[in-house]
DNA sequence: TTGACAACAGAACGCTCGTTCGGTAGTTTA
DNA sequence: TAAACTACCGAACGAGCGTTCTGTTGTCAA
């Protein structure tokens, strides 16, 4: 006999218009809110579904009883490069790995913070003008990766190199040249990576 | 003894209680938790500091009546490009730092999904392999935009142009070239941003 | 010394919240 | 064909919400 251990379906189009409103107002609504969101009109069924999404991971609870944005709620999918014929379907987690930028990006927390790039001394590092960078903050690093620096008490970002005087910061971009400051320079934190927006 | 301004005083600690606050749940508490969390024994009082940080723009409303951040609630310290004696600037600054990059990126969350980049058809746009592009996805796009196709099954990453025969999907790297699909090709989105992780 | 004012406390109130329970229509299962 | 299940609707209810109004205390200027 077939075994009853399907979970209750959970339906991605509500997940989504949920999504969209905390998106746009950062925090989860009410459940006559949620029902007009949803086009239901009966809150006792607005209530089963967010009982199906805690499970699921998307909503959770505060100490206070407050609704709030599960684990789950902020991952996005990830789509691969082979994909079937069409559209993907817009199933959850079906062929898609789901993660959340953030915890991508940011390892440690305290110590990481973002700074945007000036100027094109190292588009051959892929790092445009505008781009916010990802830096983990720590007084020394090692020869060949990104640093941001301090110099002249402005932030640069450059590539870290050794010459016989000592260290020096090489940008990635042949019209720049090599800089070579006296007295040397104080290294910010690495680079750990950068996120850009383009639209 | 500090002086109090003519403004209505509002306390820097009782608006960095809440953004901590928000940071751990990702939702503006109710009056009562928020007594608890300012050590305040009255919700009148909650009231009447809500309403000053309302007006001076860290919280809002939502058109159903519930409290929300405001437009300077995540307004913070950016690591601007200048910085005094080492340590980036205390005071605000014109910048914005994110609680979360995943806002800085994604403004459309159901339409949003990422996109591994293969091969290095971009570099000059400063788009590198294993960069993860942040897509909105849509069947159509401009001239001129990044644009993911689906092209024999497969995602590819172009710049979007037209030609006497129709739309081709140009690389941004001389050693590639224009791809001119017969039958033409599908878009899957546009993109929006895209992350690097580098550590 | 008085009186204005800012920073709270506390109670009272109407209204909205989320929960519960009972009902119905359509679809599977046996 | 009947029982079981799913997806919803609708009313009722008590608890908690945010507002308002009335103190109380401390500080400062006149």
């Amino acid at each position: 006999m077939a075994l009853n251990s399907q979970k209750p379906q959970l339906d991605p189009a509500y997940l989504e218009k949920l999504q969209d409103y905390y998106a746009e107002h950062k925090v989860i609504p009410s459940y006559s809110v949620l029902a007009t969101l949803w086009g239901i009109s009966a809150k006792s069924w607005v209530s089963e579904c967010v009982k199906r999404f805690e499970e699921a991971g998307f909503l959770d609870w505060t100490p206070d009883k407050q609704l709030k944005p599960g684990a789950r709620f902020f991952e996005r999918r990830l789509a691969d490069s082979a994909v079937q014929a069409g559209l993907p379907n817009p199933a959850i987690s079906d062929g898609y790995d789901l993660i959340t930028i953030d915890d991508y990006m940011v390892r440690v927390p305290s110590r990481t913070s973002l700074v945007r790039v000036k100027g094109d001394s190292m588009v051959d590092a892929g790092i445009l003008e505008g781009d916010l960078l990802v830096v983990e903050q720590q007084p020394n690093a090692n020869v060949g990766e990104i640093v941001v620096a301090i110099v002249n008490n402005e932030f640069t970002v450059k590539i870290l190199d050794r010459e016989k005087g000592g260290f020096v910061l090489k940008p990635a971009n042949k019209a720049y040249p090599v800089i070579r400051p006296r007295g040397g320079f104080e290294i910010f934190g690495v680079m750990a990576g950068l996120v850009r927006r383009t639209r």
